[in-house]
Order: C-alpha cells, then structure tokens, then sequence
RNA sequence: UACGCUUCUAUCUCC
C-alpha cells in the first residue's frame, strides 16, 4: 500500500488525477487494503476534481471499514470545501474533528480562512483569524496571505496592503506571493501606480519576483495598451532565467482580446501552438471571450466548438463568455438555445449568465422578452446559481 | 509511544 501511496502522491502532484484514482482501484483489485494514508490522498484527489458526494462517499466509506480520520483527513475535507464554498460543510467537519479529538492546527485554520475568503464571508475570516490567536496558533506567514489574497480579489487593495504592513509589525516578511496578491490587487482595483510602488517595495525588500509576479505585471501594462512597458517587463522575465508558461501565453490572448487587436490575437494563438503550448480549458475561454471583443462572435464559436472537440469539458466561465459573446450581437434565440443546455446540465446558469441573456434580448431589440425575464428575476420564479 | 508517505497561500478566463 505504501508503494501505491507513492504512486497517487506523484500522480496527485502532477494534476494526473484520473491515474491517481486509476491506482486507487487497481491497488483494490490486486487485493490491497488502501490505509489511512491512501484514503486521506484520495480524499485530496476527489476534492481537486468530480462531484462532491464522491468525497463525501469516500470518507463513508473509511469510516466503514474502521479507519479512524486524523488530523490529515480532517485538513484534506475542509480543503475540499473550498473548491464550491461549502462553508456549512466545513463547520461540520471542523466540530467533528475536534469531537474526535483531532487537534485544529494551523492548517486547518488556514483552510477556513481560504474558505471564507473565496466566498467573500471577510468578517468570517477575521473571525476565524482571532481565534487562531486565542488558539495558540499565531496566524503564519499563510494565513496572512491568504487573507491578503482574498482581499485582493474583492477589490479591497487598501486593507490588503494594510494587512501587509501588520504582518511586517509582527516580524512576518512578505514573500512573493503576498507581493504578487498585492500587485494583482492593485491591478484589479484599476490602480497601476499603487501597483508600481508595491513591485518597488518588494524589490527593495529583496524579494526576488518570480513567474507569477511577471505575468501579473504584463497583464496589468498590456490590458492599458502600454506595450513598451509590457515588453520590458518581457526582457526581465527572460533576463532573470524565467520560461515563459500557459499562463503567460493566456495572459497575452487576454491582452489583445482586451484591446480589440484581432490580428495579433491570432497570430499569439498560432505562436502558442507552435511553441508546443496545448490550449487548456482556460485558454479556451480566454479565446471565447477574445475574439468576441474583437468583433468576430464567428470566430468565437468557432472556438468554442473546437474545445468541445478536443474533449475538454466546458465550465460555467465557458458558457458565460459564450453567452456574452452572442449578446453583444443580439443573438437572443441562440443565446436562449445556450441557457437550456445550462439548465440540463452540471453548469446551471448564475447572475452572471442571465445578465448576458438580458443583454442579448437587449442588443437584439426585444424589449418584451427583456421585460418579461426582468420580472421572473425579480419576481422569483427564476433562480440564478 | 514516537517517526515516515498524505492536508493550507500568489499570476490567466465568465466585463
């Protein structure tokens, strides 16, 4: 079994998921029992990716066969809630280890802040930061930028950049990844200058900038059409003995699709293949929602039948950019037509896919359509999410 | 009883 372990840790790792599960059922056939190492991989393997009840099936199921959940498992599902924001779940989970007499440790609490900082419950996190002091725990350099992340997403870049400076008063240097949390901040929040002072402060710091920081940096110029300093900000990258990676290439298409630039949108998108890049399913939403900017919702279909082709699976962020590219050209009955399949399959629609089918009887002059799904949002009868 | 394999944070997509 230990061998085994081995085996779904590398696959874990390397984002094989399927292998790993593959050698879960095969190490079963063989007649070996999985242990609580096993079951507690799984568990982290299941969270990453497929429905929830498999994770919940799983920890049934090593209960079942008499072994006892540890600290590990605990961790590992409360993690797992984060992918869908189960919250209630995660409480559940955290009052049952401590019934068991699993021991929360920092982990743990680290995994409740990214929960609640994810589903923007913010005074939940602080919470839960506070009682990680009461707790003997002191909040670590994680826990700090964790919530400095979540900060950053939600827009809030000055409490993100305050809670940099409390960590600093505690004597927790900022790391590469609280300076690009705090650069990507800045650069949502629409403040570039701010952005320009925290890369110098993490400069003087001698905080080395890595990849992530890079490609947060040429997202940030490229998306203002500031192409000198985009470059630069290339030069650097390489001078500093970085590659670039499918973030960098989907941050590109991203860029021209911003800028409405559809030639050279398509030429990046030749260029990425030809360096040997295979297109992810984020890729393939960033191309959606390209080329509908750039005018051509042709192309975007195109683009969008070409992934299902390939056999990646669309997400919601796939069938809302696909919707929000048929609004801007009014097309309402296919837009429609996008929004059934939705409401038949694992993506069901959320506020976001009926803006754009609002949009779409909007840009295509049908105010009475409009109108009428205005009043069954409003009214109740229509639930997003 | 302890230890070992397993659990936490940043950059791209739904404008």
């Amino acid at each position: 079994a230990h061998a085994y372990n081995l085996l779904i840790n590398a696959c874990s790792r390397n984002g094989k998921y399927n292998d790993a599960t593959l050698l879960f059922q095969e190490m079963q056939e063989q007649g070996l029992e999985p242990n609580l190492v096993t079951y507690n991989l799984m568990l982290s393997v299941y969270g990453k990716m497929g429905p929830w009840d498999r994770v919940a099936g799983l920890f049934d199921e090593m209960k079942n066969r008499g072994i006892r959940p540890d600290e590990y498992t605990y961790n590992t599902l409360i993690g797992a809630c984060r992918r869908d924001s189960l919250c209630e779940e995660a409480i559940i989970f955290f009052d049952e280890m401590k019934a068991v007499g699993c021991k929360p440790d920092r982990v743990t609490y680290n995994s409740l802040l990214d929960l609640y900082g994810k589903s923007r419950y913010h005074d939940e996190a602080l919470n839960t930061l506070q009682e990680m002091e009461k707790n003997c725990c002191p909040p670590n350099i994680v826990a700090y930028n964790t919530l400095i992340s979540a900060y950053s997403k939600a827009g809030f870049y000055c409490e993100a950049i305050a809670l940099k400076d409390t960590m600093l008063s505690k004597g927790i240097h900022p790391d590469v990844f609280t300076y690009t949390s705090l650069l990507s901040g800045c650069d949502k929040a629409g403040r570039p200058g701010k952005a320009m002072e925290i890369f110098k402060e993490m400069k003087n710091a001698g905080c080395t900038p890595n990849l992530c920081t890079y490609n947060t940096l040429i997202g940030m110029y490229g998306k203002k059409g500031k192409f000198e300093e985009m470059m630069k900000v290339f030069d650097e990258l390489r001078s500093s003995g970085c590659t670039t990676d499918i973030v960098t290439w989907n941050t590109m298409l991203s860029v021209f699709g911003q800028n409405g630039m559809h030639v050279e949108l398509s030429q990046v998108f030749k260029e990425m293949k030809a360096a040997g890049f295979v297109p992810e399913r984020e890729t393939f939403n960033t191309l959606i929602c390209a080329y509908s900017r750039c005018g051509s919702v042709e192309q975007a279909m195109t683009i969008y039948r070409g992934m299902l082709k390939s056999g990646l699976c669309p997400d919601l962020a796939t069938y809302n950019a696909v919707l929000a590219a048929l609004a801007r050209e009014g097309l309402w009955k296919q837009a429609e037509k996008v929004l059934t399949e939705m409401k038949g399959g694992r993506c069901k629609p959320n506020e976001i896919s009926y803006c754009s089918l609002l949009n779409a009887y909007a840009n295509g002059k049908e105010i009475k359509r409009m109108k009428d799904l205005a009043d069954d949002i409003y009214g109740g009868t229509i639930y997003p999410c």
